[in-house]
DNA sequence: GTTTATTTGCGAATGATTTGCATTTGCAAA
DNA sequence: TTTGCAAATGCAAATCATTCGCAAATAAAC
């Protein structure tokens, strides 16, 4: 599907902005924040706007297309492009690579401990900090 | 152990300012926000700063008395006494009372992940969201 | 092409957190 | 008990990421 079949599913325009914010973050299979993000798009496009970013990962957001993660202890919010969901991560501290596990390690295990919690569960999130391979010291 | 014994021993001097700020936090089992927190603080000290509480949390922090965690979608970041290490909770979303687990529902799996993604593991974080007994729609 | 609602750029506003600095205060040593 | 000093505090100003207002630009429906 071409990016303006993509946003026209998803009722957004297509705009020079959008598919360039589309291009960077499906070009990396790393999480970036917002500056790493702006950093990128500047070289295709000087003008562009910071506020268009945010807005623009706003809107791919609402619709599902990306997702926003916190990393422990950072302030900022990381961005990617949406994979399927209910996916856990292992996150390096050292280049923020990310690898998405095809597997839930819960089972259902948390529905288990929810019922005797009397709790109703919404969702849960597990991420698995470490290094990669490459930013491991040698 | 007294408070000031426990500030002593993690080389904290023993003030009003901070046997307030870790008086609340005892008394209360739910994440507490900065601001929800310095709103109880001022009640027993009206003159009480703000930036004593940031300065004061971060503090308790460092040598390990308190945890700080980000709830999903919220910018700011939520305080708790530490419990014993690699804790995972069931958070109500409604009103962020914490339900401490005991166990850890990965067992070891996660280890096995990280050797087949060759991934040097440092921590991992599992959180449960959803809403409590007294949450709950009837 | 014209129209209209949406998007953008810019700069200013916001809100949480941090910082500088003068003052106060724990507490260790006298 | 008093003294000296490093650490802690209050206050206001600074900072930083993010949001907002508004006028100009521009998708895309007609």
């Amino acid at each position: 599907m071409s990016v303006t079949k993509l946003f026209q599913a998803n009722g957004l325009k297509t705009t020079p902005a959008r598919k360039k914010v589309y291009e960077v973050l499906s070009k990396t299979q790393y999480l970036l924040s917002v500056d790493e993000l702006y950093l990128q798009l500047v070289k295709l496009d000087p003008k562009l706007s910071i506020s268009t970013v945010y807005r623009t990962l706003e809107s791919f957001r609402q619709v599902g297309l990306v997702e926003a993660n916190q990393l422990p202890g950072e302030a900022v919010l990381y961005y990617e492009l949406s994979h399927e969901d209910h996916a856990h991560h292992l996150i390096c501290s050292g280049c923020h690579k990310v690898i998405h596990l095809d597997e839930c390690p819960l089972h259902g295990y948390d529905e288990k401990i929810a019922k005797t919690h009397h709790f109703t569960i919404q969702h849960h999130q597990l991420d698995i900090y470490g290094l990669c391979e490459s930013c491991q010291p040698a």
